[in-house]
DNA sequence: ATGGTAGAGGATCTA
């Protein structure tokens, strides 16, 4: 079984991209991030006609996100519980007994913002779901665009980046608890490229000179950690005409 | 000189 995720930022644009791409590499479940799409626009029969049913919650302009599934989901969520946010930022589904949790953290803009606060306060909440998530679900993957590079080896830059957003104590802080409660970062159970990054700024060539962060996450609880084959950055779509500045990500489960 | 690029939407806001 294979489990995706990928900021395409602005579904509308990327949407033969994430064709494509689905067609090559055939996930079970892909996780979309900045589908930045009404629910009324969202491309449902392009994606059916290749073989996925969508879930999705989106709003015009900034945000929204989506998963694309082979099989049905179920025990649909849109919002987490318990935390008011008009901003559409998380979707989850049960598909067989698996427990998809699909996000899109805020950026929080820089350390000094009130976007900031948001950002803390949204992955306490976060915190908190899960922990009931886990209790729920004996088989629960957390997946998306975290907006977080959890150390310095995930940043091309460390001592240029230290304490800025994205990479601040207490955003790395609230990334380690969330491991704590019983999560592994897919990515660091295998041997991985030197410099991986997931995102790359627009600006400046910063992908040409692999200038990124990898902020883009795959958490397997226990039961599917033990499970992991493989974890894989796809650099190749960053490559393609009007990327998104993100890549994929994806994980392989011996199941 | 707080620059630069992309997306949405039609002036800025967000990233």
């Amino acid at each position: 079984m294979k489990l995706a995720t990928w900021n395409v930022n602005s579904l509308k644009v990327r949407l033969p991209q994430v064709i494509d791409w689905l067609e090559a590499n055939q996930p079970d479940m892909l996780c979309l991030q900045e589908t930045k799409l009404l629910d009324e626009n969202f491309p449902q029969s392009e994606i059916a006609s290749i073989g996925y049913q969508s879930i999705f919650i989106g709003q015009k302009t900034y945000n929204g996100v989506a998963i694309l599934s082979k099989q049905k989901g179920s025990e649909i969520v849109t919002a987490m519980p318990s935390f008011d946010d008009e901003q559409r930022r998380v979707i989850a589904a049960t598909y067989e007994d698996i427990r998809v949790v699909s996000i899109y953290v805020p950026n929080g803009d820089n350390v000094e913002s009130s976007k900031y606060e948001y950002k803390l306060k949204w992955l306490l909440a976060l915190n908190r779901w899960l922990q009931q998530e886990l209790k729920n679900h004996k088989k629960l993957v957390l997946m998306g665009d975290f907006n977080i590079a959890p150390e310095d080896r995930d940043v091309y830059d460390p001592k240029m980046w230290e304490g800025k957003v994205l990479c601040s104590e207490p955003e790395r802080m609230a990334f380690n608890e969330l491991l704590n409660l019983g999560f592994t970062d897919s990515f660091r159970l295998f041997e991985q490229p030197e410099k991986s990054y997931t995102w790359w700024d627009y600006r400046m060539m910063a992908f040409r000179l692999n200038r990124g962060l990898r902020i883009d996450h795959i958490l397997l609880n226990n039961e599917l950690a033990r499970a992991c084959a493989a974890c894989v950055v796809d650099k190749t779509t960053r490559k393609l005409e009007r990327p998104s500045d993100h890549a994929p990500v994806m994980v392989e489960l011996s199941m």
